[in-house]
DNA sequence: TGTACAATTAGGCAGTTATCGAAATATCAA
DNA sequence: TTGATATTTCGATAACTGCCTAATTGTACA
């Protein structure tokens, strides 16, 4: 889960790479107005074949634009839906930082007890990797004995197993638990 | 009017460079959180703290974060209202014309072909020049050579060798032709 | 004033990038 | 197959970038 947020992060560097050369910048311009083939844009711009060639495999890579052969030429085009798919979400997906596990553990915690379940998964995640480590791996808790050890940590038992039991902390089979 | 499209064009580079690091990215997503020192930053992300204090200078200068001292340190922040104004503009900005230069081309050419010779002649320089590409350097050419040339470009083949000729893109000695 | 601490600047190294011309590859057409 | 054309790959170069350590500047406090 952490390594999503770590993909993520690597492929907003590669669109924003993408993007941080004003001939490239040039080129989605001319791009998104139509398809054209690499000749005419290396005409248009005023710069050799092959390095249109080389930014037009950058934006490839980040996946910006599209090449379609058509004979002997190649046509290149805006991939528009992605643009419009990132066009909401480039600048509001700032990754989190690396430490917001950290910080999340914090916030949420008053020394052993759980102040209260967070409402986004991610962090719902954290804290209840943390609290799953109470229970040892490979021994059968009876339901009485997770209550037990959940009720010092936070009123709402109920809550707080199924929430354990939902991603996977813990598994239930009838009224045994087990680390999962 | 074109320049202040190179302005927009040379703001927005800026500012997609300075996303395009994953240091920095982080770096933002610690400041969107909230003002933090350098020093702290730099504990954080575990990088020194002149490596810190480079990517705040990037992030200050696309107006990405601000600085504020606060006795020994100095306060940066996440410039939230640039952030916002950014938000909904970066990627749709991209479609925009970009240089007079380049508008002039697309204008003008229809593929290969040339649409008409354009009046002003810092338009028609451009368009000459993109054509004059089509001749070799240092090569001789017979007026019929030049014609085969020019016509599959434009059907006005005397006007538009008259206008390379003029502009100094095709030297003519009798009825050869050089380029210029 | 002098010491401690925060931050920036300077200098250097290693890796990346934008660009070009030349050569290689791919496709069509005769 | 040969020739023409479109594109990519290769090889080289100059500029830039990210990172470090060491030195410098700036601020507060004893």
């Amino acid at each position: 889960m952490s390594e999503r947020g770590v993909d993520v992060e690597t492929e907003l560097v590669t669109v924003y790479k993408a993007l941080a050369d004003g001939t490239r910048l040039r080129l989605m311009g001319l791009l998104v107005e139509r398809p054209r083939h690499v000749d005419e844009l290396a005409a248009t711009l005023g710069v050799s074949g092959p390095t249109i060639s080389h930014h037009l495999f950058r934006l490839k890579a980040a996946g910006l634009v599209l090449a379609e052969r058509e004979g002997r030429f190649i046509k290149y085009a805006a991939n528009l839906s992605r643009l419009h798919a990132l066009s909401g979400q480039l600048l509001p997906s700032i990754p989190l930082p690396k430490d917001e596990r950290a910080r999340t553990l914090v916030t949420f915690f008053d020394g052993q007890r759980l102040v209260r379940l967070p409402s986004s998964e991610k962090r719902r995640t954290w804290v209840l990797e943390r609290i799953a480590t109470r229970f040892e791996p490979d021994r059968i808790y009876q339901e009485r004995d997770v209550s037990a050890i959940l009720r010092p940590i936070f009123d709402d038992v109920a809550s707080l197993r199924r929430a354990l039991v939902d991603l996977g902390f813990l598994r239930r089979r009838g009224d045994r638990y087990r680390r999962g």
